[in-house]
DNA sequence: CCATCTCGGTTTAACGTAAAACCAGCATCT
DNA sequence: AGATGCTGGTTTTACGTTAAACCGAGATGG
């Protein structure tokens, strides 16, 4: 037997397909209690299961939020081994669940096929993780649809924003190591992109220094990628670097593999080097020693931008841009070097 | 202007509808090369978008694959922070596409809403990531659709299944202990479930010592849960158990957690004890010292999955039971104590 | 020379649902 | 008494697509 339709439901409940579907919709108050008993009864007993093609085709509308996140550079891989991005994406579910939207998940490349895809599937809406080149947001603004973009600071009325104030993040962690008596910072961090986010935290980190009175030196910002690779590499230009006690690294995962470099080039941490981190990622207690490091409670500006883009999707008064907060998280990493 | 349809495709290249949708889907070869260009040039010049939902509803099928991951027990959350999951997806993901499927991605807790959700997108099939309860089987079951279990060792024809042989793994873990001149080895792991992954690891860890001569001691079992504050609980646990040098963790997570416990109570490893742990999980360079581990390549396994359950939907041979094969990856969290 | 096949399509109908318009019967106002 | 409104529905139509059946003209076969 085929899964039972809204017709079988009102064939059983002798009524007509329309009122079970208002029924089962709670539209109009149009049924009397007798009426919904006898349909919820069949429902039941049929086992009916609605069919989501059938709704959204006629209703031009799916209850799906479409999720982008970027593809690994090398292989098309979506990027959920970064634990960032896992994260947020629990956060962002499970926000959406709680108001009655599904979410896509979707990864996007050098094409822009991935998002046709979406496209195809009639998102009501569309959240956007991460950073991409300009062609993949001339592609959104045609697909027109209400699209939340987090950690981007693409310029247009188009789009919603929810970031976190990268200058003061960058100002706060610095600031907290220069308190602890430290003057020679490197900055370890990811491509320096014009316009982003990390271009943010330069400026955040210049201005503590330059508020502190240290000069800002250029051979101590130190700019990679975000992988436990390139901080294990910066690990060894660090040490090269006369006068340098901590380093601010932009990312935990740069920070995880600083430690790993300087463990192997056998300094201590932090009697040799204060590290510190950004991000909290569950990786941030793991490592040895623990890392002092930024938290911007990843999943909790994940289910901000679930209820976000569901506020817009419900025609509800939604802001434009959102900044979340950010606060310091003091584990093993960084010493204090102020005398007694 | 609203999307265009296949109808307005066929009006602007003058042809019927019916013909679009065959040349578009690449069916019988049932057209001119002069009428495809023309359907073509239609396409792009009117940015012709399919609509999946119209499709899913007349062909009663969707492209899409359901793939099921746990909930978080305390929250209704996915279970993405555990990075074994992430990766997983990542690799299920990228062969589904390369196959010219979709990922739907689910969380199921205790109830079976979510899985219901999915099922009202009509699912091609079905991707089982985790161990759930026996009610989620039946449900499953019902839904009848091409379904394959990761990971799960429910005895059933209607399912297909993919794992790894979790007692010659425990068994070669183990054996690299013993081969190092460990004799007192704990078995460090999660809750032990009748008839699951565990309980075969458990197995193999038995055969090992007993196949070299050692007496296994209930007492040296750490059973806790998969996460890396078991871990360090159990270093606790771990350090009171006389004559005992090893740990085998059965979770790179755990592994991590052992690690920091056995930190904070000031033990050197792996000169103190040594320490081994499972999955091969990024986080296992990321501490210190980098775990020696079991790499069961998550990645591959994800791919395969996706692979597999292509296959089943293009209805090609394909096997009930797949086995992925293991190899275990030396780092520093192991000693060698074999006399020189 | 008639039957059959192939090519390049067209026509018809249907998938399951919801928006919009409609309607009968009764109660209520004026 | 006629207009109006409410209650509890029903009917009609449409969404975009594809499966299945059909068809005319020319080629092929025996």
């Amino acid at each position: 037997m085929a899964r039972a339709t809204i017709k079988d439901i009102a064939l059983a409940a002798n009524v007509s397909p329309m009122t079970v579907s208002n029924v089962l919709n709670g539209r109009r108050a149009k049924a009397s209690d007798e009426t919904v008993e006898r349909i919820m009864v069949a429902v039941r007993e049929l086992g009916y299961r609605p069919n989501m093609s059938a709704r959204s085709l006629v209703s031009n509308a799916s209850r799906m939020v479409g999720v982008v996140i970027p593809f690994t550079e090398t292989q098309n891989q979506l990027l959920l081994d970064n634990p960032f991005y896992a994260e947020m994406i629990s956060g962002i579910e499970s926000a959406l669940r709680q108001n009655g939207y599904y979410m896509m998940l979707s990864g996007v490349g050098e094409s822009n096929a991935q998002l046709d895809t979406l496209s195809h599937w009639n998102m009501d809406g569309l959240i956007v993780l991460g950073v991409y080149r300009e062609g993949l947001y001339q592609h959104l603004r045609e697909l027109d649809l209400p699209t939340l973009l987090i950690d981007s600071y693409i310029d247009d009325a188009h789009f919603h924003h929810l970031r976190l104030d990268d200058e003061a993040a960058a100002y706060a962690a610095t600031s907290h190591l220069i308190a602890r008596g430290h003057t020679g910072i490197a900055l370890v961090t990811g491509v320096i992109r014009t316009s982003g986010v990390i271009e943010r935290r330069l400026a955040g980190y210049k201005r503590a220094l330059s508020e502190a009175g240290i000069g800002f030196d250029a051979a101590r910002v130190l700019s990679g990628s975000v992988t436990f690779d390139w901080g294990a590499e910066a690990a060894d230009r660090l040490t090269q670097l006369p006068g340098v006690t901590a380093a601010f690294c932009t990312a935990d995962l740069i920070a995880a593999g600083l430690l790993a470099g300087l463990h192997r080039l056998g300094r201590r941490i932090p009697e040799d080097y204060s590290v510190m981190g950004f991000d909290n990622l569950p990786v941030s207690r793991m490592v040895y020693p623990a890392l002092t490091t930024v938290d911007q409670s990843i999943l909790e500006k994940g289910k901000l931008a679930g209820d976000l883009i569901a506020r817009v999707l419900r025609k509800e008064a939604a802001p434009r841009e959102s900044t979340t907060d950010v606060r310091i998280v003091e584990r093993d990493s960084v010493l204090d070097r102020r005398p007694k």
